[in-house]
DNA sequence: TTCCCATTCAAACGTTTGTTTGAAACGAAC
DNA sequence: GTTCGTTTCAAACAAACGTTTGAATGGGAA
């Protein structure tokens, strides 16, 4: 029925593993269902993973790490081409949202699942105990995307510009993992559009809210 | 009978909750720990409050609905205020973002922990599986909040709109529940300001999202 | 007093949880 | 065929969970 089945029981725990997660959320799934959704038996977790929580973070890794490299890398093409000019704000946007575009089309899980996947990984697990290799490339985000903000909107303190990035991250997120009960809670006044259309908007809201006038006056000797 | 202060094994079990739901996470809190920390007998919380799911939910009403209502009745006199004039976006905001300020104020348990348990709310649970007179209040909010903001951005679709007001949600929520993993996260590059100061920028921030242009035509032809 | 009702309490209930165990099964190398 | 390391399996493990029970307690009202 898919692909090839060198399914051994670590490939099809992850796979399993993926789709559940994303139902319900990594606790609320119990190893019993898990296993048996799988089609593996109990001990498989412990002897592939170590642990619950180490399936959990291999699942969280091998989602999160992807969109973060390729955030990285896509940044640093574009800094490339610039050649030494400041990156424009909506290609830096693009560099950061496009990732997560292309990580739900090469997503084997369906679409709705990966959202909430994605999400609850930035939302069940508290931030201090994501696994080292997801903090590390995070931490490399919240430094290469604040520098070429900075040379894109130099009026901005780089302070500033950390905080709006994390609000940007924090509408992704929302829309990640919370847009289905939005679309609950709105009756019928809203239709679902394609994901690329919700991306497209959250990238104009962001664009604003990122360009506009500084807060506090940038910090020059009182 | 049954209300007053004279339910003090109510009160005490309330108050232990917020201070852990908020710094664990409701489904991680046992009743075991909860009953220790608000030194009542263990079956108490089954007596007062029917079963755990009632506790939480009972704290979540306690904590969102006077957000909520706070918001509708700051909206309506505003829009008192304006008599039958379109009130301003960022008066709008502020009836948004006003009473979550006004309820940190308020709140008994630490300003941080507080935090956390408003994200939680919006986080934790699944959002159907919230009391029914949180949905409805906040149902009333996802209408109120979208009228308002039509006829002060009436080159937006109420669709739009809505849209938008969820990225805001969004960055509120974000902002309430993971703060303090962004502050660590970011190394020492930014200091934690007071909560005002992180609401202004929040401000900033959603009410240029709000008035960028529209992404979509507003007339669609289909 | 006696009765009644609300509340508290210690103890136990039955499930479910993640994990461990020791044996069986498999496949490749010798 | 024998050996060896890896993987699978059924079964059991101890701990923790939310909930229930039935008796004890306490203070008004009759």
């Amino acid at each position: 029925m898919t692909n090839d089945q060198d399914a051994s029981a670590k490939f099809a725990l992850l796979q399993a593993a993926q789709a559940l997660f994303a139902e319900e959320g990594f606790e609320k799934v119990s190893m019993r269902t898990l296993t048996q959704k799988a089609g593996v038996n109990l001990a498989a977790v412990n002897y592939h993973f170590g642990s619950k929580q180490g399936l959990i973070e291999a699942v969280i890794a091998g989602y999160i790490n992807p969109v973060n490299q390729a955030r990285l890398k896509a940044l640093e093409s574009a800094e490339g081409a610039a050649e030494g000019r400041p990156v424009a704000l909506e290609t830096i946007l693009d560099c950061f949202l496009g990732p997560v575009l292309e990580a739900v089309r090469k997503s084997e899980i369906a679409e709705k699942l990966f959202f909430q996947l994605l999400g609850r990984c930035m939302v069940d697990q508290s931030l201090s105990s994501l696994p080292d290799s997801v903090m590390e490339t995070f931490q490399q985000v919240l430094i290469r995307f604040p520098q070429a903000l900075h040379r894109s909107l130099p009026e901005l303190s780089e302070e500033e510009i950390l905080w709006r990035l994390h609000f940007s991250i924090g509408v992704l997120v929302h829309v990640l993992s919370r847009t289905e009960g939005f679309l609950h809670l709105a009756g019928g006044r809203v239709g679902k559009p394609a994901f690329e259309e919700i991306l497209a908007m959250v990238r104009t809201f962001c664009r604003a809210g990122l360009m506009s006038p500084a807060v506090k006056e940038t910090v020059e000797a009182s």
